[in-house]
Parts: C-alpha cells; sequence; structure tokens
DNA sequence: CTGATTGCAAACGGTTTGCAGGCTT
DNA sequence: AAGCCTGCAAACCGTTTGCAATCAG
C-alpha cells in the first residue's frame, strides 16, 4: 500500500519514528477537513484503534507540528485546531455559530476592505464585522535569545 | 469627578446597572495597555477592591463585550484577551514567546506579504513567518436563524 | 538492548456555574 | 420591593504530565 510507503518517508524525512498510532492518526487527519479538534481526532482514530488514548493524540498532533509533518495550526475559539487545508488561504470567523470556513484570499477583495466600510457582503452571504489580521513571526527578543 | 459621570452615561447607553465593582474594573482596564489577560485585569482591579472575585472580573468583561462598551476581543494563545488599543491595527504574534503586539496597518506592508517571500522582515526587527487573516462577522446560515 | 512511545490516571489552568446574601433601581 | 449583582466554592473542559509497561530501531 502506497500510503505505507509516503508515510514511513515522511518519518524518516523528519526524524521521527514510526509507530501503528502515529500512521493511523496521520491517515485519519488527511481524511478529515476542516479545521479538527484534538477531540474529533480522537473520536474519529478510536474508530481503527480503540485503545488509543487522547493523550497519545494531543502528544502526536504536537510532534506532527512541531516536526513540519503537519502544516500549521491554528488557535481558533479556545481549542487547538490543525489545519488541513494546505492551500494558502484565510479564515471566515461566524461571530455567532463559531464555525470557521476556508476563504481564498481572492474571495476576499482587500482592496475593499480594512478601510470605513466594516459590513460589506462576501459572495458566499457572510456578512463582514471586522478583520483580524496576526502576523506570526519571531520578535527581535526572541531572535537575540536563540544564539 | 468626570469619569464617574462618563461611566454612568455609558452604562445608561447600553443599558447596564451601574455597581462599584463594574465602576472599578472599567477604570482599571481603560488604564492598561496591550491586550490584558482577566487574570492580569483581577490582580490590578484587586489593588482597589481586595475583595473582589475572579468569577466577578469574567463576567462583566464578557457583559461589556457583549454590550458594546469593550471595542472587541481576540483568542489569543488560548486565553480571552481584552482589546484596548481602538485603533485600528493588527497584531504581530511571536511564535516563541508567544507575545502580542501592535502594529499599524501601513507598516505591514501587505503588497509584498501573503506571496512567495514568507521571511520578511519587518521594521521593528520581527521576523514574519506567517500570515493569518481571519474575517470576523455572521455566516449565512447564522443570519437566516436570526429571524 | 536502549531509549522512545504508549495508555492510564491524576494534575492542571483557565473559565463557568449554582447559590445565598447584598446592592441597584 | 423585585431582581440583578456579588463572592464563594465547586464543577467543568481542554490540555499536560508522571509513570510503568510496551514497542521501534
Amino acid at each position: 500500500m502506497q500510503d505505507g510507503l509516503t508515510f514511513r518517508a515522511l518519518c524518516a524525512e523528519h526524524g521521527i519514528a514510526v509507530t501503528h498510532q502515529r500512521q493511523v492518526l496521520y491517515e485519519t487527519m488527511q481524511g478529515m477537513h476542516g479545521h479538527p479538534s484534538p477531540e474529533e481526532v480522537y473520536a474519529s482514530v478510536k474508530q481503527r484503534i480503540p485503545s488509543i488514548s487522547l493523550a497519545t493524540v494531543y502528544k502526536n498532533i504536537h510532534l506532527f507540528v512541531q516536526s513540519g509533518v503537519l502544516r500549521e495550526l491554528s488557535m481558533h475559539h479556545g481549542t487547538l485546531r490543525v489545519e488541513m487545508n494546505k492551500d494558502p488561504h484565510h479564515h471566515l470567523v461566524c461571530s455567532v455559530c463559531k464555525r470557521v470556513t476556508d476563504v481564498e484570499h481572492d474571495e476576499l477583495g482587500f482592496d475593499r476592505l480594512g478601510g470605513d466600510e466594516p459590513r460589506m457582503r462576501l459572495a458566499s452571504g457572510f456578512v463582514v464585522e471586522r478583520v483580524s489580521v496576526d502576523v506570526i513571526g519571531v520578535c527581535s527578543a526572541c531572535q537575540a535569545q536563540a544564539n
């Protein structure tokens, strides 16, 4: 099965050990769309490995992210979320139901946003209240400490 | 004292009752800069009302935000943060120390970001890893339900 | 064989809730 | 007087940790 080979290669590439739970975890997550929470991932993986523990899910999600196996992750509505969409995109966060939906960069029309028209409506029907931009990186203080 | 008048007016305007702890809470928060967490606000308010409880701080922060007395709030590093900066701005989040710093829109130079140069450095020395844009608003499903 | 990884259970930190007494309107 | 607001303590939820047994390299 080629998935097996792929995962072995991935692990070798990133210098982490191949365990059964890691492989199943990885495959399961690849099959999930959106922004699954650890609990959701756990529930899904449990179908294939009923004995797996939530702690293992957490440990390995962190490992995947640290080692670069998983692309990125974002903190939304207070729980850890993993980003499954590998294409460049942004997020629509509903202030009522808190659901997070992806949008392509182009659909946003940034040239019209950010100014003085807070109530614009996107093609999807989403009414924009405000735009929050987070620039993630390393501050100069932490760069200095890194030596 | 004019602060008292201002706060009374604010409460009337937003239809909430005036209590001593609310007033002190509000004044204290106005005097804080950055993105204080409830614990930080609590510690600060405690200096003027030693008997205040953390639960009251939480309840009132939520009330302030709900009723519009406080401008906006953002969820960063998993804890509730209140936005004290009323000017339009964005956030620099350090991926190492997690500290959040404000940036004016202009300093970001969006025209150069978002493309294929992930490692640009801002004037402040902050090295950009990625940009995360959240568009907050109401999705069409929730608009339909609001009737 | 040695060290990393697992599963469990207990600890943890931030947040919320139920309740009895006190305060605002 | 009626009801909202407070402070306390317990509950809660998502996440982390310590540990002994097990597994990968």
